[in-house]
DNA sequence: GCACGGACTTGGATCGTTCCAAAACCGGCG
DNA sequence: CGCCGGTTTTGGAACGATCCAAGTCCGTGC
């Protein structure tokens, strides 16, 4: 009836013992007798007691908390890198502070100074476009674990700094779909889609290139196009791929978002994907497998990820004094009838 | 360089003045002097001061929290909604305490057990299938904030529980959708996919099956198929709707994964969907809009549902006597190639 | 009969913040 | 000079759990 909580004051004056010996039972201690724990054991259940973490957690000057900072959950790619993080953090008995900051730096700096009054046990942080370092550096303090996921943020100076750094092997992904695409005899592949500024794709921009060097060809600039990150963007941009003379058969895309809406810019004007023309994405998402043609990309498993930060973050905040860590997650090539297209 | 975290001791004793004054310049009471707030302020920007929460919390006897537990987060209907959820608690001053269940019950109280630890302010819950409303009553207690989404567990009294629910108006939905395909001159519609225990599937076959009978038609049994809410079985068990001599002409699905795998199965027999054959979904996944053919289905508008719920959700915790609300959103028909085909 | 040791149990202080009642300060007024 | 009212400030007790040093109990051995 009252709403006031159950406490383990309440549990010792229900059943003659003292504060301190609910609390052993609770922890699972071997100290009380199995009469006495027996005794506690049904006092609290007949009162319904709920353990306040929170409280304990004061005292014991620890948190059992992760936050967890996403800059765009309704992304498949991220919302499966959470379900990951959850999952691992669940199981290890933490639990975890969710912030999304919709690519937004001003949010994202509020968003982590509210979570950080929550004094997690550390961050994982997936930082939004245009983050800058220095700023998240204030915020975050010097001594919370911080795992740095997929982006950098600008003016970090990883060698001083003891943030971790989790993200995919852009080079070597961008650089397999292109000499995927080589193999099928093309010659002018265009870089199709992002932001030249970001790191992901300025890195897979570098796979790129080097795998056409190492094809002894010299990307031509009207073959690098740049785009937002999404379908409509791409799909608004196809004409600036065949402007030029030397005109490509074949794109390596940003991502898949970009990949499909290319798809649709140069069905509109008559080419089909595959057929005449070659296409690759990267992330994989469940659409690639079922779009017209199916898309060749390269597989991230963001789940797995998440699990791989969390374990990370966990493992850093057991023992905060081993050195940062950058580790750079392999991804997948999958073929699939959207690169099929072959120049002859 | 110390681990030890700055509180209002420190800034206390820093600038000579006591705990409570303090306090009182971090919650921006209007009792300091100002000459000592510039003080306090100054020391607490010095030594890098962060709130402290969690012991703020204990004390007022409050939370800042609110639990969110989804199903499957890598579903993007529920990802958008979590977004929505956690965009409007932010806003609030509120933070997001994530809890994912992957469809188990069983997982499922357990996550709601460690999540109630951190006492949260709320819950909302999209609860896996085959809930328990028994089980779910017991971890949850009498006295939180609970709004449940989507689905319906099972053995809840909504009459006698203070529980909210906030689900989509999943009968009207099915509904448009099958009197979108009865003008299109279909007579013979089945209804595809989903468990026919749950609750929205349970829905969504009435809203059918009325507007069946509105038009002077009795569903036939064979046009009832069951299928898993995946792609896969909806693609595997596409020959039982071919058995019958009243083989249907088009099909209501339970959601667009079961249509997508339904379109993929009806190809696989040399059927062309929206051509032969004229297909719906439900919930309006980004793919339905890229699909081949693209997908006429439901939009649901996940994100919003987030918002609203949170909305509620942060309502109830002011008001905690308001009766409960049973919420039901609206759905938009989208109509795109996938029923084109028409019954002549 | 009593000191001893092992098995349990316990009071009181503590974590970082806020609440509350009371104290200190201050200028003015009789 | 003392008192008054209003403005600021403050010490100490909370919140709910845990830590720790110091109990209590009880069976043994001498």
């Amino acid at each position: 009836m009252s709403g006031r909580r159950v406490t383990v004051t309440d549990i010792a004056r229900g059943c003659g013992v003292s504060r301190a010996t609910v609390s052993l039972v609770l922890r699972g201690s071997p100290l009380p007798a199995a009469a006495t724990r027996a005794k506690v054991e049904a006092e609290l259940k007949r009162q319904g007691y709920v353990y306040n973490r929170a409280a304990a957690n004061l005292r014991q000057r620890r948190s059992s908390s992760v936050a967890l900072v996403v800059n765009d959950l309704s992304n498949p790619f991220f919302a499966d890198f959470a379900a990951g993080v959850d999952e691992t953090l669940g199981a290890a008995g933490y639990v975890t502070l969710l912030g999304s900051t919709g690519e937004s730096p001003e949010r994202q700096q509020r968003v982590l100074a509210s979570l950080m009054e929550h004094d997690p046990a550390g961050i994982i942080l997936s930082p939004a476009e245009g983050s800058d370092g220095v700023a998240l550096g204030q915020v975050l303090g010097v001594h919370l674990p911080v795992l740095v996921f997929n982006r950098e943020p600008s003016h970090v100076r990883w060698s001083a700094s003891h943030w971790d750094y989790l993200a995919l092997d852009n080079r070597r992904g961008a650089a397999l779909a292109t000499r995927h695409l080589l193999e099928r005899g093309h010659r002018r592949i265009a870089f199709f889609g992002g932001h030249a500024e970001s790191s992901s794709c300025r890195d897979r921009r570098r796979g790129y290139a080097e795998a056409m060097r190492a094809a002894g060809i010299e990307p031509e600039p009207g073959w690098l196009v740049e785009t937002a990150p999404t379908r409509l963007d791409a799909a608004a941009r196809t004409a600036s791929l065949f402007s030029s003379r030397h005109a490509p058969t074949a794109a390596v895309c940003y991502n898949d978002a970009v990949a499909l809406g290319l798809m649709l810019g140069l069905g509109a004007r008559g080419i089909v994907a595959g057929r005449d023309f070659a296409v690759t994405g990267f992330d994989d998402i469940p659409e690639a497998a079922v779009s017209t043609p199916p898309l060749t990309t390269l597989a991230t498993d963001p789940r797995a990820r998440g699990r791989q930060a969390a374990e990370r973050i966990l493992e850093r905040a057991r023992r905060p004094d081993t050195g940062a860590v950058r580790g750079i997650a392999p991804v997948r090539l999958i073929i699939r009838a959207s690169s099929e297209a072959t120049f002859t």
